[in-house]
DNA sequence: TAAGACTTTTAGATTAATCTAAAAATATTT
DNA sequence: AAATATTTTTAGATTAATCTAAAAGTCTTA
């Protein structure tokens, strides 16, 4: 419903899920990616608009004070904005734990879901979620879960491809998670919480021979071990 | 997000929440009030538009074959205007369900939410969701909940109001769920499943003096009588 | 440092959804 | 059956979100 839908009163603005949509990749590519600011380039991309599109939109988050923008800078989250940001990730992360740990999907299945879940907006409503879910800390693909406050929990790894031989890790989450790299993962059997030991380094291809959960083993490319998010055990 | 996002290919076409909550709108003035068709005015009433507003849409989902339109003589809704707009009043009565089943709401708290939950497009979801509450065939407020062919279970009812004194009912049902009543209701320790016995009738106002559950006794207007569905037990 | 390449913004349109004011059609009352 | 009232549609604007094409700004590299 394109319509000027705020409320002044409470000073809450509600977003149109385009605007919400924009803070997330905003969020993304300064924030998660550590860079300051995000270009139009890279938010264009992301939300698979033309970088005209992009330059527009930020005019107005810019005017609503949910960005930092001066033209031709790249721009950045305000504190209001982060705010939004965040808590958009809490609720697309909750409820993803929400259909994998209640209607059994797996975790290949869930983001598009997700991605329209997340704009529902209710805070009793992710308040109850959170609470029935027994307040998790990590979502199905093993990324962090801000809390109602916005703060992200910290994890501490090493991927895959950094483990010596002989040293063994449990997968706590992924770089970045395409489908296509779930899929795989479900095949050979690798989810989050299994054990893999590092048999052997290959110099040529930099691919690992691994042994999964004291039992297979097999050959693992550097691409997937880049991927994979350890924690040595 | 107003743009075209059909989907030729698959033959189903994807509906904005505007469009989605007219066929809505449509169904409830023409169908479930029995009328046959919706008027302009009735739609713009339930809408919150101005009639103008509604013409607009009547002629767009008109194009879409949704619905049956002729100006100046009312619409109602073809097989598949039906189709969506059953589905959408499954989605939401499911998704009370889960709101008081599993979040413990309140049957007055979970209409607004319901509404925003109803517009996610996942029909697995769906699926799972109805598997996930046992497949209800009613919703909190006893509101029929339409199967995945859109067959909408039947109730069969008494009012309140034409129970005969001496005689006791369940409550099933309401004839309309405002907030006023709801919260009425809930003072008063009246829900879904609350047996009621009349004990006596008052001609000059029409009111009961009734009895709820073998406890408590106390007067019960007319106006609320007539909105008490109850199956004689 | 100037040319070329790439990125970003501007200009000008389009579409969905809305509005107000006015015209047209239909319904109700004298 | 007129006159009046009500309902519905048309006309003309507006706003959010998008697009393409072109201009402007910034970066890279010879
Ligand atoms: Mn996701
Ligand atoms: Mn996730
Ligand atoms: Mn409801
Ligand atoms: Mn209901």
């Amino acid at each position: 419903m394109p319509s000027p839908y705020f409320t002044k009163l409470t000073k809450i603005m509600l977003l149109t899920q385009t605007e919400e949509n924009y803070l997330k990749a905003i969020f993304k590519h300064s924030e998660e990616a550590g860079k300051g600011v995000a270009t139009t380039n890279a938010i264009a991309i992301e939300m698979n608009t033309a970088p005209a599109s992009v330059t527009d939109m930020l005019r107005r988050l810019s005017e609503k004070k949910l960005i930092n923008y001066e033209k031709y800078k790249g721009v950045s989250l305000t504190d209001s904005g982060r705010q939004v940001a965040t808590e958009l990730i809490r609720k697309h992360r909750l409820w993803e734990c929400f259909l994998v740990d209640k209607l059994d999907f797996e975790w290949d299945e869930i983001h598009d879901i997700a991605e329209q879940l997340e704009h529902v907006n209710s805070p009793e409503l992710i308040r109850r979620l959170n609470e029935y879910l027994g307040t998790p800390r990590f979502d199905p693909h093993g990324d962090p879960i801000p809390d109602e406050h916005g703060n992200i929990p910290e994890r501490e790894f090493i991927t895959l491809s950094n483990l010596e031989p002989g040293q063994t890790g449990e997968l706590i989450g992924l770089q970045e998670h395409p489908d296509s790299l779930m899929k795989f993962l479900k095949k050979i059997n690798v989810a989050i919480g299994t054990k893999i030991t590092v048999l052997e380094y290959n110099e040529f291809d930099e691919s690992l021979y691994i042994q999964i959960n004291n039992e297979k083993k097999g050959g693992l490319s550097r691409k997937v071990s880049d991927n994979l998010l350890m924690k040595v055990i």
